[in-house]
Order: structure tokens, then C-alpha cells, then sequence
DNA sequence: TAAACGGTTAAGCGATCACTTGACAATTGG
DNA sequence: CCAATTGTCAAGTGATCGCTTAACCGTTTA
């Protein structure tokens, strides 16, 4: 899984506080690193090393023109985070489906027989 | 804002790729301490602490009965993360789309006048 | 050209983290 | 009752993390 890894990356990106915060400020435009940095109250070499982080993570895109790095967010790169919520989500409520029709089967055991098959409610 | 501290939990519970894998195997069914900690060759302690962060943050939830301890996915856990995600997508979204107004406008700059908004592409 | 600006890098520091070990319940089965 | 099972707690360890400081570099401006 080379998709494993980017998920990983993404995951330990969000987990931080700040990152996410940098993350929010993106969200409502591309912004310098000491546009970033200032209502943090953060020095720019902290948020200069989040910013590699959250780059390398695939989450925003950075590009350095002149002197002034402008930074945005990457439109897929909270993707992956979203899939892999999104698959546990449908994974256990495809467990919970096949739950209830053990249950339903079990009031009207007519005809076939569903074999033994046991579930801690 | 008291859900901004649940999703500070929430992010840094799913932070850690271990406990990650605990929710994976979680969202397959139930599970005691001891079936989570044997696939990943972890001590039992150790799947303890991390079932105490996930169960804490609202992503498991998790009953003792007898001596063994029974965890599993607390349906509306997760919905903290997927709701931070898609907020940070529709903003950027809706930020593009106030974009793109602003250079459909200024190509039939006929009638009303938008005012002097910059934007950095 | 000199000074200010915006950013980068490296080193270091304190705090937190993930994990182990080991002692200790409490429950269950022979 | 004894022993195995299942889990909990406390302490400690090594690694990583987030951040700062300080020196430094390229760009812009006066």
C-alpha cells in the first residue's frame, strides 16, 4: 500500500494543533509565512518547519517567488484522511447490516438455515 | 467552543498510526484487549494506554464484563474529524467560486461594480 | 550600497509520547 | 483451592516533537 503512507503523513500532519490551525487559516486563502505566522504568535522558523510538515504531507502547496513564500492548500490532500474515515464508517455499518439480518433470520427460522454464527451484541 | 477541544482529542487520538490500526481492526466487530493486542504484537499495557486515548477522545467506546474488557467503535466518534474536514474543504471551495465571480465580473464589467477586491491567484 | 524584509537552517532544550517491565488485582476453569 | 487467564497500575526509558535562539542568505527598497 504506497497510499498506507500518504495516509500516515496525513494523519500525523492533522494531529498537531497548530498544524490544523494553519490548515484553517489556508482554507480561507493563500497566505505568506508571516501572515501564518503572525496571529499564531509563532516564530517563522516554528512555522517555516509546520509548513514542511503539512507540504510533505501532500495537505498545502508552497511555491517561493521573490522573497515571499505563498502558501495554499492542495485540494486532494485531505483526501485520503476523509477516505479513511469514510471506509471505517462504511465497514462497520456493513457489519452492523449483516447484524440484524442474523437477528431478523433468527425470529423466522423458516426453510434455510443459517449456520451457527455467534456475535457479541 | 466546546467541540474544538473534542476535535483536538479526535485528531490527536488519530494521530498515532497504532491506534489507527486499533480503530481498523475495531470497525470489523468488537474486540477485547487481547485480540486487538495480538495482531500487532504490542503488550497488553501498552493497547490499554491507547484504547484510554481512543475511548477518551469519543472514538471507542469500551465495557468491562468478567475479567474481560469488550471495545468497539462509538458510531458518532469519528464525526468530529469528517466534520473539520469538510468545513475546511467548502471554504476553500466557496473562496474559488468568490474567485472565479471576481473574474467573470471583470470580464463584462457592464452595470454594477465590484468593488476593489484583490485576490492572489 | 546599505538597511530592512522575508525566509531558511542548525543546534539545543524541555516536554510529551509510545512502549516495556514488573508487581498486582480480579475472574474463570480444573 | 490452585492456577491460568485477562486486564490494570506505576515507574522508567529512549525517542520524537514543538519551539526558540542565533547566525545567515537572497530580495527589495531607500
Amino acid at each position: 500500500m504506497l497510499n498506507q503512507k500518504r495516509t500516515d503523513q496525513v494523519f500525523a500532519a492533522l494531529g498537531d494543533p497548530t498544524r490544523r490551525k494553519l490548515v484553517e487559516q489556508l482554507s480561507h486563502g493563500p497566505a505568506s509565512v508571516s501572515a501564518l505566522a503572525a496571529p499564531l504568535g509563532l516564530t517563522l522558523a516554528a512555522v517555516v518547519q509546520h509548513l514542511q510538515v503539512l507540504e510533505h504531507s501532500g495537505v498545502v502547496h508552497t511555491e517561493k517567488v521573490g522573497r515571499v513564500r505563498t502558501c495554499r492548500i492542495e485540494p486532494t490532500g485531505l483526501n485520503v484522511a476523509a477516505e479513511w474515515i469514510a471506509e471505517r464508517r462504511s465497514l462497520w455499518e456493513c457489519r452492523l447490516d449483516r447484524l440484524s439480518n442474523l437477528l431478523a433470520a433468527e425470529d423466522q427460522p423458516t426453510g434455510r438455515t443459517t449456520k451457527n454464527e455467534e456475535e457479541t451484541t
